[in-house]
DNA sequence: ATTCTTACA
DNA sequence: TGTAAGTA
């Protein structure tokens, strides 16, 4: 599970991760302060951003492309709960915490993935009658 | 040279 | 969302 650790490494300034993303920094800044992203702080306040933040302010752009405000984004990949960094707990301490919580949040996960499965697919063929992104955006708009 | 917050267009 | 101002 070092894998997992790698990926939440908080690295990149935003400066990086507008080049990564093709977003604005007003743009990351605000994704932020709705909470879709949580990047961590330096000592002199400066974010700094992991692959999982990238990544999620990837999917974020889809969405948005799609027409979705954050309202509807967060119906789809839900608030950012990671803090994307590892601090004060010890390793053996938070993977036991993440245990527990996959194991309580289990059911609430299994729905959510199945409907943003759901929802954000493209139909295969015409004719099918599946939600997608495209739909999302006329309810929240 | 970069980034941050706040505020206004 | 973009951008200007004043900092850190």
């Amino acid at each position: 599970m070092n894998d997992e650790i790698r990926r939440n490494l908080a690295l990149f300034p935003i400066g990086i991760v507008q080049k990564l993303t093709e977003l604005s920094a007003r743009q990351i800044r605000y994704y932020e302060t709705h909470d879709l992203i949580r990047p961590a702080r330096t000592d002199g306040n400066q974010r700094l951003f992991s692959f999982n933040d990238v990544e999620r302010l990837l999917e974020i752009k889809q969405l948005i492309d799609q027409g979705l405000n954050i309202a509807g984004i967060k119906a789809v990949v839900g608030a950012a709960k990671t803090t994307s960094d590892l601090l004060p707990e010890s390793e053996k301490e938070q993977a036991k915490k993440a245990a527990q919580k996959l194991e309580k949040d289990l059911s609430d996960r299994e729905v959510r993935e199945m409907w943003k499965r759901e929802m954000v697919r493209r139909p295969s063929m015409p004719g099918v009658n599946t939600f997608n992104a495209g739909d999302l955006s006329r309810f929240f708009h």
